[in-house]
RNA sequence: GGAGGGGUACCAAAGUGGCCAACUGGGGCGGACUGUAAAUCCGUUGCGAAAGCUUCGUAGGUUCGAAUCCUACCCCCUCCA
């Protein structure tokens, strides 16, 4: 076997690792042959819509993948919806989508990218917005592609057949959407595109509209879809069930260490960096029960952290979340809190310090026995505080302040 | 254009003249327990110190009293054309 043909197989094996489907999975094979044999890149396509410009690690499912696709030196090209972004996301009843500025949108997309490029090396990824092109199309541009489609194959999508049969509303901008997404692979010559398998329809619809216009098909590489916190929905800003790979290290590290057990396996695999081998000894030991799932979950939340914080942070971010939720001591830094050097009720200063959000909420938590000051509970709604320098007030099991007086 | 259905708290969804600040589920928050901010269980979830006040698409009206009845308006959905 030649050199070459390691090559080929090398790329296809790593490629394919964690992916939920290749389609066509042989002209897939063909591509990445071609691509070697004749020492031309592929072109990757990833499109992201600027409106929720925070990129959490349900995306980084995706972002691994194209980092995987640029390590074997295939371009990567990112879309960033400006213009799909206007029109709304054909999910559910999704509520028109705000015109955003262009101001807005530039904003977006820089933020998109410094986030991004945590994990693709920005030198070898083009930044494209389809704007610049589907803004351009005139209304015959538009007949044309929509006449690639026909109505029972629009229906064909999971969720408009679902919509369609509990004769929910679907609105005919939004069948426009596969169709525009499909365009912008048009106009990159996409080889292969990524996304989610929420994502499959919009993919096919690139290669329908490519062969319309008579270029080579994308591959469609669907990944599985990440669970948020909650376990059950799929990762998203609007369901606050996410991590942010912006965040701070000690709510990366906290927030994955709530994921239910039954999701480590998937996040480890998915979303951790582990390799292969590492992934098996950890599975393993959770099966036979040697491994315990808290610290397993503690290694997940490490690796979680440094990847997208450095590990610095993350051990900074473990010893703290030891010492607070393990130990239920203080946590290390504590925000001040400036008060009057007078007594203040319990529940005006909850209040004022924004540990409640209203006086009732205040009086709950004290009756739920959520409230402490250096680490006494208080059960008397009524009482007065006579601030002294350093108290810790205390809601719950993570919000501290320590006063301070003026 | 015609006919019908509907808008209830963060979401979903009951309620169809007083017992409704509004069943229930989800979510959130708090507590217990633990193995972690998992799981499970319990409590709580408009504002107000309280009396009470403001909430059930919007504006009026009927009534001792309305989320519930009437009128107008706005919005959403379905079917027929």
């Amino acid at each position: 076997m030649s050199l070459r043909q390691d090559e080929i197989d090398h790329q296809i094996k790593i490629l394919r690792r964690g992916t939920e489907q290749i389609t066509p999975f042989d002209e897939f094979v063909k591509k990445i042959t071609k691509s070697i044999e004749q020492n031309k890149p592929l072109r990757i396509k990833l499109g992201l819509d600027p409106s929720a410009p925070d990129i959490h690690i349900g995306h980084t499912v995706v972002l691994e993948k194209l980092r995987q696709f640029q390590s074997f030196g295939h371009i990567i090209t990112i879309v960033i919806g400006t213009f799909t972004g206007q029109i709304g996301d054909p999910t559910g009843k999704s509520e028109t989508r705000k015109q955003l500025t262009e101001e807005q949108v530039m904003q977006n997309a820089l933020t998109y990218q410094k986030q991004i490029f945590k994990i693709l090396d920005p030198d070898k990824t083009e930044v494209h917005y389809n704007g610049t092109w589907l803004a351009t199309l005139t209304f015959s541009d538009v007949v044309r592609l929509a006449s690639t489609f026909t109505v029972a194959r629009m229906l064909e999508r999971d969720d408009f057949k679902k919509r369609f049969t509990e004769n929910a509303p679907i609105s005919i901008h939004e069948f426009f959407y596969p169709l525009m997404q499909g365009y912008d692979s048009v106009a990159l010559a996409s080889d292969v595109e990524l996304g989610g398998t929420d994502q499959t329809f919009n993919l096919l619809a690139g290669r329908t509209l490519q062969k319309e216009y008579g270029q080579e098909q994308q591959i469609a590489i669907t990944m599985p879809i990440l669970e948020g916190l909650d376990g059950k929905q799929k990762m998203s800003k609007s369901l606050g069930n996410y991590i942010g790979v912006s965040e701070s290290a000690s709510e990366i590290y906290g927030k994955a260490m709530s994921i239910p057990d039954e999701l480590m396996l998937k996040y480890y695999e998915l979303v951790s960096g582990v390799d292969e081998d590492e992934f098996t000894v950890i599975k393993s030991g959770l099966e036979d029960g040697t491994k315990h799932p808290r610290d397993a979950k503690m290694r997940l939340a490490y690796l979680l952290t440094t990847r997208f914080q450095g590990e610095e942070a993350a051990q900074t971010a473990q010893e703290e979340f030891i010492r607070v939720f393990q130990k239920h001591a203080l946590p290390e830094d504590i925000p001040a809190y400036d008060v009057a050097n007078e007594a203040i009720g319990i529940v005006a200063l909850l209040v004022t310090a924004k540990l409640a959000p209203s006086n009732s909420e205040a009086r709950r938590l004290i009756a739920g026995g959520g409230v402490r000051i250096d680490g006494e509970v208080i059960h008397d709604d009524q009482w007065q505080v006579l601030p002294q320098d350093g108290q810790v007030v205390q809601v719950g099991k993570r919000r501290f302040i320590q006063l301070r007086v003026q």
